[in-house]
DNA sequence: CGTATATTCAACCGCATGGTTGACAAAAAG
DNA sequence: CTTTTTGTCAACCATGCGGTTGAATATACG
């Protein structure tokens, strides 16, 4: 169960690892389109389109309403918060830079694996190519 | 440019689709590591995680410092900052509570979402003039 | 009815991916 | 100097992916 969220997240970015896929998100953001109307803007077949909808799909991102021979396709986007959530976790990492204080800190609080990583950082800092001891 | 940005995506959303580098990635975000400390938790060679590393540098996750032979591995994360700022545009899409039709389909089909599709077929008898632009 | 339209399906192609193993290189340890 | 440790590289394999084409399936239209 701890495994499925990883299996959604894993469909989730796979998912919205292709370009012509986020576009096509983005236009349903706008309103709902059929595939043919989806498949429109790129240069790719029907089938190819409709090969990169049914990826959508089934990462949870598309929701289809058949009517007659039209498939129309809306925004689903829920899905996309548990990725969202999970990149929220790393915000700090690119707000606030690791400088010397916090990792020195760091390497006073934890173990020696820590220690050993300041160290590196340091006389590398000073140091390009020695080694330290 | 654009090209560029799309490209950036690309690389970052195909590098978290993988649940070994996203287990990486939370390892790195306690604090560095090396390679082999890294690929240590998972049942793979370390051939396996080091080419699992170079993907997570190739998306400007990761740093590495070489240290004589040991490579030390960052987390550096604001590579992920795009794609938060991507998700975030589609936030009111999750955050807009569920239409009419979805309740519906909630009160009928009690909760499996695999099943949506027959769900969708039997609404749609009863609703058949919604939402085409 | 027959035909045009919307879409999927199946088979195939080329290439990337995740994984392995077996050298290999460089640094550390003895 | 020799061995061990740390990690990469190259070759290989199986699978998946993005794309195609051509046929199949419904549905709508005249």
């Amino acid at each position: 169960m701890v495994d499925k969220k990883s299996e959604r997240l894993d469909a989730l970015f796979s998912a919205l690892s292709d370009p012509t896929r986020r576009a096509m998100l983005e236009s349903l953001a706008d309103h709902p389109r059929s595939v043919g109307e989806l498949a429109a803007p790129f240069d790719i077949s029907l089938a190819g389109a409709s090969k990169h909808i049914q990826v959508l799909e089934r990462a949870g991102l598309v929701r289809r309403e058949v009517s007659g021979r039209v498939h129309t396709c809306h925004l689903e986007a829920q899905p996309m918060h548990a990725g969202a959530e999970w990149l929220r976790h790393y915000e700090r990492w690119w707000t606030r830079r690791l400088d010397a204080l916090e990792a020195l800190l760091q390497a006073e609080d934890t173990g020696d694996r820590a220690r050993r990583a300041t160290a590196t950082r340091r006389a590398q800092a000073r140091t390009k190519s020695r080694s330290r001891k």
